[in-house]
DNA sequence: GATGAATGAGCTTTCATTCAT
DNA sequence: TATGAATGAAAGCTCATTCAT
């Protein structure tokens, strides 16, 4: 709530001519219904945090609602992208891919709007506009899980993972597990006692994971 | 406009004890709650959940907040009863413990009202009230992971393990990778499709957990 | 607009007990929507009409335009009504009841209210509603001067009237020339000076319009 | 949201010589308040009509009152210009003026939007500016009912009509009930099952006029 | 001149809360 | 004790109007 530089002095509205305030205004809007969820946030409070009056955001947007989606979607797009790059093909051992993705979502999860986005899309969103909850759920934790879930697969049969293992059900488990802790690390009600170095978390966890799916020798 | 006695409730009035109108008003928010949100929630409609009118709401509680949070404090109280019983001291290996832990904690996750309260307590709770969602959610998740993390350290103390996994990352790592998946099983906007069989994760989940305990041969 | 008693002295609420909350709304409403037009009035005002508070509207309404349709089809029943009992049945010439109906529709003419609704409909209502404003077209003044025109006819096949005569462009032109004018004498933007006394209006017309249809003896 | 050049002026702004740009706007803003009313239309929406955007509109019009205000006193010359012609001297019996006034008046009334404008009259602006609407009333079917009473003065005074009929009821009734009527035929509300052919009514309703003011043989 | 982004007052609508009954 | 009509603050949304460009 007090994170944001208070709204910089106003100036009059003709000094800035920027040429994409929709994308300021998204970028704010993001902001604030991250911060404070969707209904709790008043239009004028996302204005105010973009530097512009009520009136303005219906210029670009047909309401709150649209300005929520479009927002959300437009972040998809960057996220999209980041992804692809995370899960572009490299060489080497499945466990080493793993890695590299690991490290690449912490990071990605490590930004707090990101995962309190996240979890406005699990709270509010999945029951006001269960659609879009939807497709982005799928665009984000199911798309990553399924890509562990295949390089794991990939490993099984190179022989370096135990065949045994529930490729899916270890691949869920792990991912979702990170990212649920990424979201509590950020979570403002979470004491920070609760926290863990984000550095430790990403070794241990790999080296719990990779155990996990080490070919087994005597293990039960 | 014309009075009607269309809402009729599902019980006699007569045959519900005024005295525990409290109760069942907490359990009806609860059910609401848990459903739809609690700032998209009307009082009325959890009046009429409850089998009363909006008045009656206010001699029992101060208001709509306050009865959300007394509702969840009614029901933490319940909570802590079954997890004490689940943690219940049993004789055996440590990993005995563990699969009775889990297989308990999901027999709790898997209650659809359980999973969409604790949405509500990551969502709209930890914004409008940090202090009472933290000490729910420490009186649930971090409670259950602090658990697990001691069964493990009993267990690497007894041999059982390998000395070297991060305990307390694995616990978490675990015990929110479940949680969280129990959850997207009963979010309504994800579809059927991503859903898996309980016993499975439950199975699954708990291999992938030995197995990456287990005194460690080969692995990295 | 400085007709009313200027909103009796504001009672406690709960000092007065209409049973007919909604009717009273609905006279307010209408009074008000006749005075200023529909679009131009606040619900605040109508509101205040009533002598309750513009939520209160909203208990019995489900909007301004759900308020403006039921005020006019309550209208509308109380205005059938009286029609029915204008057109009932008596014996004698045509003539006569000509007289009669003419008589009794300006009764209902000379009412103000009755006026600047009818103006209302044909104005905004005809334009932002025209189903309903079709309607009550229909029911007022279409049904109107198609009664008059029976009665014409009944007239002719009695010898009555003049055969040639055409009676339904007569019976529209008399009756729609005789509402259009207590529409204009109570049309607050002409003055005074433009009206004529009601009696004089009624007579004179009559008397034109029995001319008008009296067998011809040399006439062209 | 991004900019689109959907709305393509009509005419290649090039062609349209920028002196007549108020006139443009003042027919503009006619057609569009006559079809849709005064505070139901959006000054975008006549800008657009216009083929300029809203901010032109200000320089040349103090509002959006003074655009309908001075398009209504605009429009009003045009009319006045064709009343004198319409009443200019014939030679000739009373009753074959009146016949020439009265095809004169329907050619007017027959035009939609001249009918719009005038429930526009008698609608809002009677309310919004009742001193306008006055005025404009006045010089419209006040103006025409005045004539048309000074005609069948003059005829009574030639004999050719009878001396005791009211001519100025006679006048205001039959004037005001041609004029409602064609803004019945074309108002949108009213379907085409209650509407005449005009040349049926123009017939009818002179000759119901002109036997009406027969010298009276045996009427009552 | 013409433009159209920006403004903000003003309106409709919602709903937690109160309180005579 | 329970009711539900009434309230009024607050929020979403619209649109006439302004003004740097």
């Amino acid at each position: 709530m007090e994170t944001n530089s208070e709204r910089e002095a106003r100036v009059p509205r003709w000094e800035r001519r920027p040429e994409d305030r929709p994308q300021e205004i998204m970028e704010a809007a993001l902001r604030v219904f991250a911060d404070r969820g969707f209904r709790a946030v008043r239009l004028e409070e996302i204005a105010e945090a973009a530097g512009v009056t009520k009136g303005t955001l219906y210029r670009y947007f047909k309401g709150k609602n649209e300005l929520l989606f479009q927002a959300l979607e437009h972040r998809q797009q960057l996220r999209s992208e980041r992804f692809r790059q995370m899960t572009g093909e490299v060489a080497g051992p499945a466990s080493a891919k793993l890695r590299r993705l690991l490290s690449g979502a912490l990071a990605e999860y490590v930004d707090p709007e990101n995962a309190r986005l996240h979890r406005l899309l699990m709270g509010e969103l999945s029951n006001d506009a269960p659609e879009l909850a939807r497709e982005l759920l799928r665009n984000t934790l199911v798309r990553g899980w399924t890509h562990v879930q295949r390089l794991i697969e990939e490993g099984q049969a190179a022989g370096e993972f135990r065949a045994d293992a529930d490729a899916e059900v270890v691949a869920r488990i792990f991912l979702s597990g990170v990212s649920y802790q990424m979201q509590l690390f950020l979570n403002p009600c979470l004491g920070p006692g609760t926290q863990l170095p984000v550095e430790r978390l990403a070794e241990s966890a790999t080296d719990f994971l990779l155990h996990g799916l080490a070919p087994s020798s005597s293990a039960a």
